[in-house]
DNA sequence: GAATTTTGTCTAAAATTTAGACACACTGTC
DNA sequence: GACAGTGTGTCTAAATTTTAGACAAAATTC
């Protein structure tokens, strides 16, 4: 389980480097959010720690929302629990309508921060295996229309070669489960 | 567009009847939750105004999320936009998890509340179309999967009836589409 | 290494597909 | 209403494909 905490004070990633040594394999922690992108293209980050109030004259967490969307940019993108020091309630629904996992305030209880962190991780895990059956989705559509334009043989000899495969390349088997002659296919592989 | 509201303050219904009254087609409040499986059966609801306190025992809006969940727990669920009068933060949190579109406290700004309503239903329009994507690829999945123990016979019966039907029965039309003689295909449609 | 299965090939009969032709029904146009 | 154009249902005879059965060689399974 690797983590990325990032938030502007020290001491507050020092902390969280202490107390979620134990619990996760690999935490990497920064106060300058803009090494996001790089890191979330290299290693594999299963959560993102992200404070919403990095530099002190702007401290409504436009910053912080700007760069959860950068996160949440990719189908791909890991978990995200944000953190803030300011509990405000309407940058809260602001996080999670853009895709946080959970919204912590500081000061944290430690037990119920990593608790959170398990959750959004596996949270997470499930939308991203909803982008994937979404993408399948689109893919199949495709397929099954391209298949509606193609020509009887083409069907034909599609379903065989996936029969074929299925079979291990057991011919016998294959002719066996498509109920046609061994002999035939044989002609039908012969001719394409 | 289809409105319902549940609080148990009169007060705020019939305010947000009247302020909603002239932006939306049908209107329905209630004090009682307990009619939202009901009204959701047979009306077409387009979004859930949903109070977090009903009884004035439990001020932890727990009651509120229940219903949330009942609410949300169909795949064609309405948009929820939660309304509450005490804007605790980790209340607004759960409430998004569980699937709600926003999150409003009292006192509310009508206008807001107007456009929140709006960006809620197009919001939930959204995942309701992500939804039906995640249904479509389980399905056709499984049609995969069976296609793939099907007869030689059965693949090009199938393949020729979906053909047909997009030619709108037009067999001649069918026939070179599929790139067969006209009789051939009268032939293997006696057959089966 | 023996037994079983699969492969590649052949034959001749059975079945299917094909092009071409014909009458008929249906459609929209003039 | 006549007309051209198209789709349907049916027929024939030739071309093609499929089939069962047989056989030896190769591959596999135990």
């Amino acid at each position: 389980m690797k983590i990325l905490i990032i938030d502007d004070n020290p001491a507050v990633r020092s902390t969280l480097n202490l107390i979620l040594a134990d619990e996760f394999d690999d935490i990497t922690a920064s106060g300058d959010p803009r090494i996001i992108p790089a890191l979330l293209r290299n290693g594999d980050i299963d959560c993102v720690i992200l404070d919403m109030n990095f530099n002190s004259n702007k401290l409504d967490g436009s910053d912080g929302l700007f760069w959860l969307e950068r996160i949440k940019e990719s189908p791909n993108a890991p978990a995200v629990v944000v953190i803030t020091a300011f509990g405000e309630i309407g940058l809260a629904v602001e996080a999670m309508k853009l895709g946080a996992e959970d919204f912590v305030t500081k000061p944290w209880n430690n037990d119920e921060l990593i608790e959170k962190l398990h959750k959004a991780i596996d949270r997470n895990k499930k939308t991203r295996i909803e982008n994937k059956a979404i993408n399948k989705a689109v893919a199949l559509e495709q397929r099954e229309h391209d298949r509606q334009k193609m020509t009887l043989d083409e069907v034909k000899m599609q379903h065989i070669k996936e029969v074929i495969t299925q079979c291990d390349g057991n011919l016998s088997a294959a002719a066996e489960r498509l109920n046609i002659n061994r002999q035939t296919l044989y002609n039908l592989l012969k001719k394409s």
